[in-house]
DNA sequence: ACTCTTAATTAGAACAATTCTAATGTGTTG
DNA sequence: CAACACATTAGAATTGTTCTAATTAAGAGT
């Protein structure tokens, strides 16, 4: 047995989003959904990809980024005006943000509450609460 | 008495903080801090300026928001990876954003509780918790 | 397999927000 | 009021992201 992934999962996962299961989309979903949760930008993303051998314009890193994102494989994650980060937990839960070093660690939803949220104005309902808890220095380990 | 608003408390400010008080920087100074809690943009409150006869670059109305935000004037909102939101209040508190609109309204952060948040990682220590609540639809009033 | 249709990918141009540059102007100090 | 340090400026440059229009590839039907 080599130890080249599966890629069947992947595959189950977009046909569900009703999205083609292309070369491109394939080899980004098996570098995103292998082993754990991850926090990529569209930029890092698409270097690990070449590195990878795998030829991707930084176009449809975008694209497939933004569809994982609305096929609810992929959430954003806004801490950073700088950049975008996509988040492949969408499982409700928060986050740490080292600010010097731009990397973020999931903070486990339920482990957090919040009380005395204000009620949401009229004419609105909540869409999602996030919790950013921004470090400063640098985590070792 | 006119209503030409006093410029003396703006000026304070900025000694203070170690500003020179420079004409351009008592008359974005006085447009942010001269009634109430505001959330703006560079974008906006250069437009404000103009409309307001004060001839500005957009490039110092960028280096004013930034001395202000490190003389803990401002405190910076990041809540949408497009723009830059500003924010004259920088009591400890958090934010309602009106996805749709771009639109933001301060949360008191005495409401507010938030229990069982993980200690920070070793090495680190928190700078700043953010809670931002993402609203859909439109408020009214 | 072959063809058709539709969707996906691409390179590169375009774009928007922000930052930089280097020349000019202005506050402050002595 | 001279001199210096700091601010301001227009416009160019940079960065992250989106758009465009042309090419390629996937899936359905034969």
């Amino acid at each position: 047995m080599k130890e080249d992934r599966p890629f069947a999962p992947t595959m189950a996962r977009l046909r569900e989003a009703g999205l083609r299961p292309t070369r491109q989309r394939l080899a980004l979903g098996r570098l995103l959904f292998d082993g754990g949760d991850r926090h990529v930008t569209a930029e890092a993303l698409h270097e690990e990809a070449q590195r990878a051998g795998v030829s991707v314009s930084l176009a449809t890193v975008y694209n497939t980024l933004h569809q994982f994102t609305a096929a609810s494989l992929l959430r954003e994650v806004v801490v950073d005006s700088a950049r975008t980060y996509f988040d492949t937990n969408v499982s409700d839960h928060h986050h740490f943000f080292v600010e010097k070093s731009g990397h973020l660690m999931d903070i486990d939803g339920e482990k957090i509450a919040i009380t005395g949220l204000p009620e949401a104005p009229e004419g609105t309902s909540f869409a999602r609460v996030d919790v950013i808890v921004r470090l400063q220095g640098e985590p070792r380990g």
